[in-house]
DNA sequence: TATATGATCCCCT
DNA sequence: GGGGATCATATAA
């Protein structure tokens, strides 16, 4: 049972450690208005933690013009161009001045379904945003939407708070494509949902751990 | 200016 | 499970 309209997630659930908000955001969900109206949303599934102590976050080395949505106050979207071909989006984590974010890298599609398939010209739902890539291609996002405001329904996107997941439904694993230090490679600060179809990866990168949120967590780098 | 690389995806084998 | 696409960005010279 949950209050209705959900409410929408506010700037102080953004100003957290990113681990515990990548924690959190699973099973919230995501919702997109696209400039003719038309509403998209999904589940979110998968996340990935990024601090400024660790190497593979793109604020590890100061503000760049890229990244500087990153050292704004949390509760905005970084959105940013990879291989030159796709994008990927992030909620602005912690306080002004830290450089520290979340990447949302898969999500289950709920509401625009045939929207989204047409942005990805493909069918399979489960296709549609298994991936941060997928995912920016089915809710129409690039860098446009860098800096933007995601606290409001009146915000191009937003996050609406879900049904609350239990620890045990949560499994941590390596983060997906880092290659920079040992500690980076090793740190377990890719949050999914157990079992659910929707989530990027292989079945080997998908057998994490159990969610353990003990506090060492945070001294990992 | 020049070069290497990447928080990826897709198609091929 | 391996390689190509494709280019902004970072870093070096």
């Amino acid at each position: 049972m949950h209050a209705y309209p959900p409410p929408v997630l506010p700037a102080s659930f953004y100003q957290r450690h990113s681990l515990t908000v990548a924690r959190d955001l699973l099973g919230c969900r995501l919702v997109r208005r696209l400039p003719d109206g038309a509403v998209l949303s999904g589940r979110i599934v998968e996340t990935e933690a990024y601090t400024p102590d660790d190497p593979s976050c793109h604020a590890h080395r100061g503000e760049s013009p890229r990244a500087r949505s990153m050292f704004q106050a949390g509760g905005i979207a970084y959105v940013y161009l990879i291989y030159g071909m796709y994008h990927c989006l992030n909620v602005v984590t912690q306080a002004a001045s830290q450089g520290a974010a979340v990447l949302i890298r898969a999500i289950e599609p709920l509401d625009g379904v045939d929207r989204m398939a047409d942005a990805r010209g493909i069918s399979s739902v489960r296709d549609l945003a298994r991936g941060p890539g997928r995912l920016c291609q089915s809710f129409q996002i690039d860098r446009a939407l860098d800096g933007t405001c995601i606290t409001a329904t009146d915000c191009p996107l937003w996050i609406q708070s879900g049904e609350p997941l239990p620890d045990v439904v949560v499994a941590q694993t390596p983060r997906i494509g880092i290659n920079v230090s040992p500690a980076a490679i090793a740190a377990p600060w890719r949050l999914i949902v157990r079992e659910n179809g929707f989530v990027s990866g292989t079945s080997r990168q998908n057998q994490g751990q159990s969610y353990t949120p003990t506090p060492d967590w945070f001294d990992r780098l």
